[in-house]
DNA sequence: GCCATGTGAGACATATTTGTCTCATGAGGG
DNA sequence: CCCTCATGAGACAAATATGTCTCACATGGC
């Protein structure tokens, strides 16, 4: 509601200066807010009339993760077809937020304030509601809770991210990495 | 060399004191050194006496992690038996050290300087060598490169850490969790 | 009781980061 | 051509973190 013409310059994207802004603070989490500006090609002033400061910065990527996690877990389709397909579909579709994710799922200051933001207990909630669905239909094993599949998707696409920003996994195999190591494991399979 | 009578007062006892460090950190990794040393039963100053600075503060803390890996790896006997078995034993080891782990691996910090300690090389090369093993003896797949097989352990390892310290997973299923999902995958097995 | 020595509390200066401001520039639209 | 507006550069104070002190206290050995 606030900018209502809003098709004038703004030659900044503010996605896309997230998106940086993400990365940098990927690599590295105590980055000053003017190494987080030079490393998303802006100025300190810049960076700061996009956001009031270092909380709104976070707070910002914060949502943008999971307004971003909740569109690929809709174009997952994650109710349709068997679970370790959905789960296929989520992991490709999570990927290009894999960064983001990355970064978030770190910043374990979110917590701090014992206010989860509702956005990621939602997000769980579909997760975990996947995994369950899995378990029912006999596609998953029920010896590892949803909870923990849950968590464990989270930390494999921040190791992924991780693993593809430093070069130890090419950036293409991103999400058969993670998919087949979640769904399947490291061990070499018999059947079909 | 310089305290060679070491045996007299000496209260805080280092070890615990760098754990319970590292426990305030994982959950904020920011933390003011204040607060790590209030978060670790102590004063400042007495932090201060012990450490010379954050940035020494931090490097224990690494020294600590690596040693732990290490001497975990020695104690599970990487190169007996299955590799699926001397992973076990790799997690169950390592499982006391998971806490400084998880914060370890989110402190990219240390890859900054580019000088990445080669410690932690040294323990990469010991664990993708298991993988690799595990991989020659057919027992685990191929087309999960050992590298990134390295990297999900740790990924893995980090998650299950925090999970614990959330209370969303139970702290004697940690190693079973981390175990199971990275060698059987999430996927019901039919086979044996 | 007296003396080590490790400790907590806190003062203090310094360094770093942050938030706010001004001003000049440059690109685009009218 | 002029006007608007986003920006970069940088000055500046405020806030915060850090490193270094001093001093009082307590505990344990003598």
């Amino acid at each position: 509601m606030s900018h209502m013409a809003y098709g004038c310059l703004m030659s900044v994207d503010r996605d896309q200066l997230l998106r940086r802004a993400a990365t940098q603070l990927t690599r590295k989490g105590s980055s000053t807010l003017d190494e987080v500006a030079k490393a998303s090609g802006i100025s300190r002033a810049t960076l700061h009339r996009h956001f009031a400061g270092r909380d709104a910065l976070i707070r910002a990527l914060e949502e943008l993760g999971i307004q971003e996690c909740e569109a690929a877990m809709d174009a997952a389709r994650l109710g349709e077809g068997s679970a370790g397909d959905a789960l296929r579909r989520l992991i490709k579709e999570i990927e290009p937020a894999a960064g983001l994710l990355a970064f978030l799922v770190t910043e374990n200051q979110l917590f701090e304030g014992d206010e989860q933001h509702e956005g990621w207990t939602r997000l769980d909630v579909r997760v975990a509601a996947l995994f369950k669905r899995g378990q029912e239909s006999g596609e998953f094993r029920i010896d590892l809770t949803p909870a923990w599949l849950t968590e464990a998707l989270y930390g494999l696409i921040g190791s992924g991210a991780w693993a593809v920003l430093d070069g130890r996994v090419a950036a293409k195999d991103f999400s058969y990495m993670i998919a087949e190591l979640l769904i399947g494991g490291a061990q070499r399979r018999v059947e079909s």
